[in-house]
DNA sequence: GTTGAATTGTTGAGTGGTCAAGTATACTGC
DNA sequence: GCAGTATACTTGACCACTCAACAATTCAAC
């Protein structure tokens, strides 16, 4: 019947799955998913630094969610606040040397899985399959 | 770099936003998508019944989730418990009556919904990407 | 330069799950 | 028919968020 709804349930199935998956595997580094993807978005953002809200938008997490998740991330010395030069209202976040340490560990880690997990998919799967999520609303990886 | 852990990253994303988006509008129902994800296995299933393990499998939850989602909705009447004939270890449940008609209800609000979120990709974008998530792993839907 | 609206971030309370452990039942091989 | 193992489910403790309300700051218009 229903096409579209039938891809929403099936992408939410799908979701919960890979995320218990891949944060299975990922906690012998003692970090989450949501924790590297903090953590990525740094290590691509100019100067390795961005806004909170702007995190809280490219992961799909809510400001308060990002507060929360990068609290204790900070005291862990994985991330560093800054305040913004102009906005006395934005606390910037960036990536610190051992934060960027602990991503290159993990990330091997999650690409592993990642690719363990994607691959009945293909090359030319992927390609599309992330062809077609980009046209979808969210964070613009 | 990383396909594959871009695609893990983006489709963690993009579930956050459809999930805060659809459980939005369902709202009005008092019903989440989670329910309504078990309402409709249960509809689609021989005799309106299946084995909460099932639902489990088939939601990506886990069965203590499962067990925690029933609860209130088996108060209001929406799920009944059944026994398994000849295994007591299981414990079935049914669509009721009333559940299959606020199933119905929600069904229009999510099936509009959906066709909003997903629109940008079009009919055989849509295809396409269900072929590509029954090729993952996770509940056959 | 003041007023009103918008933006950024934090906090208390609540929700929706997970995980590990436990209970009860069923299956398997001997 | 008994011992050991596997399966179905529930429960207590916890975790990862969300939402609504808030404070602080900035912007826009006049």
């Amino acid at each position: 019947m229903s096409q579209n709804k039938d891809l929403l349930l099936r992408l939410s199935s799908l979701h919960a799955q890979l995320l218990k998956r891949v944060n299975g595997s990922l906690s012998v580094h003692g970090i989450s998913l949501s924790e590297i993807a903090v953590l990525d978005l740094l290590d691509q953002a100019p100067n390795q630094t961005l806004r909170r809200i702007d995190l809280a938008d490219q992961t799909g997490l809510t400001a308060s969610g990002i507060t929360r998740l990068l609290n204790p991330m900070e005291k862990i010395g994985l991330v560093a606040k800054e305040e913004h030069p102009r906005d006395a209202r934005v606390s910037l976040v960036k990536l610190t040397d051992a934060g960027a340490r602990i991503l290159s560990e993990a990330n091997e880690t999650l690409a592993a899985s990642a690719e363990r997990l994607f691959a009945p998919l293909g090359d030319d799967g992927k390609a599309t399959l992330s062809d077609l999520l980009n046209r979808l609303p969210g964070g613009v990886r």
